[in-house]
DNA sequence: CTGCCCGATATGTACAGGTATAAGAGCGAC
DNA sequence: GTCGCTCTTATACCTGTACATATCGGGCAG
């Protein structure tokens, strides 16, 4: 025997719950009934119909409000997700062999560009470092990167014609604040050459701001090759 | 008095949890604690431990197997999160004046490449509309959606002059699942004089499906105008 | 009528204890 | 050895209960 009786695991009342909104049970503005309400429905506990209905709300099918109660959301504000791996292991994800190349790695004085980005004030030193990702042998991602030297000191002797300064940055990095843009660019002359696109091609472009603690640590920006599709079901 | 002692919330427990991941002293591949061992270091219950790490889990810094215990990922995997709106509230979000102008609405035959990707056997019909969105005046979004009939037939009679289809679609069909797909094209002869950009102009375009149980509802085509990013902080 | 306070209420979060389930570890039969 | 079994353990989830806290709305003083 599973459970005593027919109890609804929080899975269940989410699942419920749901179909009434897409049904139309319970239209958009409509206020629920309460968690009690619901618990004498469903012959759970508090906790569990708590438990479900706040994913349901995370998931932005509802908005809660105490006192005021659970709301379904007129044009739920749907959230794409989108998982963000290492090249290497999207690459490899497709079932596609992973090469690297570097292309070039040195230290300078940052651009004034790259400051304001970062809203650094004074001079400041990093590491300007770009590479190629190759899937099955044909280019799959430009990779032009500036890794500042006062937040990560070691760059100035690290190495990286074997590993992505993206791998070598998650070892010493492991977790911190990244803002993502997504853009459309068109392929320059260094882009072009490097992804074998004609001049001018539309380039998917991603840029990559992170910081650790309030400091700037890098800022990358990655061209896809042509054709290159980000795709997520939500 | 907040609460009898000094005793941690499980935001506090993320908190800590966190920050010793950040700092090293549980390094990746690390097996944490249980959590009962963590129960009696924070003075709080099994409850409140495990919805810390389960959330911690959710954002992608710890994986949790039974009974093997919770490892801390390696390269965390990182999930970028989108709000995807409207487009009439992401435009008045930003403050600008928002404007919808109908380009285009027929019902027709839908082409053989939509059928294949909707994954539709057999002809059906669609409402083919498309639609400008203005931000401020200027053009901000080129919408080309078709509605599939089947799914919903009184889109033969809506009339799409004054509203935008998307927003039609979000009363009649609150909730669904879709698949996004991001990427960069070219403008074409359409986009172009639409879009005041000139020819060849690389455009940040989405895809969107839709589907509602099962049956296919609606593809969409988004051409932003030039320049746009798609932004966010994770 | 207006502004403030205060009680009722719904959700937010915590505690204490329990069962269910997955999966590693060790043992024994073959 | 190795396949299959049981035992153990850590997480997953549920039941009940309790208190915290935001907020709506009504009542009262000015």
């Amino acid at each position: 025997m599973s459970r005593q009786k027919d109890n609804k695991s929080f899975r269940d009342i989410k699942a419920i719950v749901l179909e009434r909104i897409q049904s139309g049970t319970w239209a958009p503005d409509a206020i629920l009934p309460s968690e009690s309400a619901l618990v004498t429905e469903f012959g759970s506990t508090r906790t569990t119909v708590n438990r479900a209905l706040r994913e349901l709300a995370e998931e932005g099918y509802l908005e809660r409000k105490r006192k005021a109660g659970t709301r379904v959301l007129r044009a739920p504000v749907r959230h794409a997700r989108f998982a963000i791996p290492l090249t290497r292991v999207e690459i490899e994800g497709t079932g596609a062999r992973y090469r690297y190349a570097l292309i070039g790695a040195e230290m300078r004085d940052m651009p004034d560009w790259l400051r304001a980005r970062l809203d650094l004030r004074g001079a400041a030193r990093a590491a300007h470092v770009r590479a190629l990702h190759y899937a099955d042998g044909k280019p799959f991602q430009y990779e032009d990167r500036w890794i500042v030297e006062a937040s990560v000191p070691e760059v100035a002797e690290a190495d990286f014609s074997d590993t992505g300064p993206n791998e070598w940055l998650i070892e010493r990095i492991p977790v911190s604040n990244v803002e993502l843009s997504f853009m459309a660019t068109r392929a320059d002359q260094t882009v072009a050459a490097l992804m074998d696109a004609p001049l001018g091609e539309p380039i998917f472009t991603a840029e990559r701001l992170t910081w650790l603690r309030g400091q700037p640590v890098t800022f990358a920006r990655l061209h896809f090759a042509p054709g290159y599709r980000m795709t997520t079901r939500i």
